[in-house]
DNA sequence: ACGACGGCCCTCG
DNA sequence: ACGAGGGCCGTCG
């Protein structure tokens, strides 16, 4: 594993439970916005990291996103973190929205 | 709503 | 060592 995916992991890391970021948001974080796809990339690899929750990061477009566990793995653990998801989108988005920048 | 393409870091040939 | 391809995305047409 590379320094790099190392900050990503560190980020995702920090997302309370209950609480949700996107890949964009990460991506901004470390440099720009082009990044989200290697973001996206390193999660999938690294899931086996059960220290990571990978499922806190969603899409900008209120969307949950891919898995590597499958999309309804995702949305139950999320569910089960009181958020709510409808039709695969995420309902309460902005409440559950979590700031990198908070801290 | 859908498809194309962008410019990322990594892996593999 | 180098170049092509890939991926839990985002934006614009």
């Amino acid at each position: 594993m590379t320094l790099f995916e190392q900050k990503i992991l560190d980020l995702v890391r920090k997302i309370p439970q209950g609480k949700i970021t996107t890949y964009e948001k990460i991506a901004l974080k470390l440099g720009n916005k082009y990044l989200v796809r290697f973001i996206g990339n390193c999660l999938a690899k690294n899931l086996h990291l059960i220290t990571i929750p990978c499922h806190r990061v969603v899409r900008k477009d209120q969307k949950v996103g891919n898995y590597a566990l499958g999309v309804a793995k995702k949305i139950n653990l999320l569910q089960n973190e009181g958020i709510i998801i409808k039709r695969g989108k995420i309902v309460n988005f902005n409440k559950v929205l979590y700031d990198f920048n908070l801290n």
